[in-house]
DNA sequence: GACATGGATGTGATGTTATAACATCGCGCT
DNA sequence: AGCGCGATGTTATAACATCACATCCATGTC
């Protein structure tokens, strides 16, 4: 499958979502969401702005914020905050909560589901009083290819 | 024992720390490390920064975000990520990764030590290719008292 | 058709977080 | 004294994010 055909397959998921929910995917939140299946490593806000602004020039940062909150709040895009960059969703409904592995060398994001590990750490929460919130959890981790440099 | 002492007990650890390592303590980094000791839910570098100046108006942003580096860097602080907000590190040593576990309501930090996890995190990683790389995990999880409310 | 409503977007300014770049100080060393 | 070097001072700016208010436009209602 060639990164194309995937980043429409999940523009068309998105779609799809929206329409199931009442909600509006209009065209600069979609434009957004295609930005960011096209760039896997994640974008920054003001990059996003800058690609958006080369077709739409009255783009300002509310522009993208807007679009970004839109996403992240719909799960259909994650903020790392760590670096702060957002990423596509690739997990088609992420239902269960999801690691998400930041590379700190090269900033590459993947997205890791581990039931048992997530298990792991709601028990221990629990035994502290806490409850877990944000099921997104970022993790520093030097990703496979910076290990071999 | 009471917060004052605490937080005395523990800059005098971080003194020790710092001579055992031939690092200047300067008197910068001991009231920063001494402000966040006593904000137990962490600071922003221009709040930091703000009591700071009440101090000695001549700071301005570095001075803060200096400090703030050299504790980061000796472990005797932490940044939260999550909030930009840096809190004082309890954990003597803490020679085992820490997870943060960051209140979304309130902003409350507790530093929880649970090897299992972490074990199971580093297995999980391991599989993925990845290694754990900042021992840091921050993780958002409702806190005892906004559960309550 | 007129018109209210509410979400989405446009627009300009501002707030917040962090670093760059370069000067200076002060201390230990020879 | 003169040097080297880490810490600090100082000015400016970069990078990230939000506020506040105006406007547009699709939809429902009378």
């Amino acid at each position: 499958m060639s990164p194309n055909t995937s980043s429409a397959a999940a523009l068309k998921r998105a779609h799809a979502a929206c329409a199931a929910r009442g909600l509006a995917f209009t065209p600069i939140r979609q434009r957004v969401l295609q930005l960011l299946l096209e760039h896997e490593k994640g974008l920054k806000a003001y990059d996003l702005l800058a690609l958006i602004k080369a077709e739409q020039p009255g783009a300002t940062p509310p522009t993208v914020y807007r679009a970004l909150d839109f996403l992240t709040e719909h799960h259909l895009a994650h903020k790392i905050e760590r670096n702060a960059t957002f990423v596509a969703c690739t997990q088609a409904g992420h239902a269960t909560p999801s690691l998400f592995l930041v590379c700190p060398q090269c900033g590459a994001v993947t997205e890791l589901q581990d039931k048992s590990v997530m298990q792991a750490l709601c028990r221990s929460l629990a035994a502290a009083g806490h409850r877990l919130d944000d099921p997104e959890v970022e993790i520093a981790a030097i990703c496979p290819d910076c290990r071999a440099s």
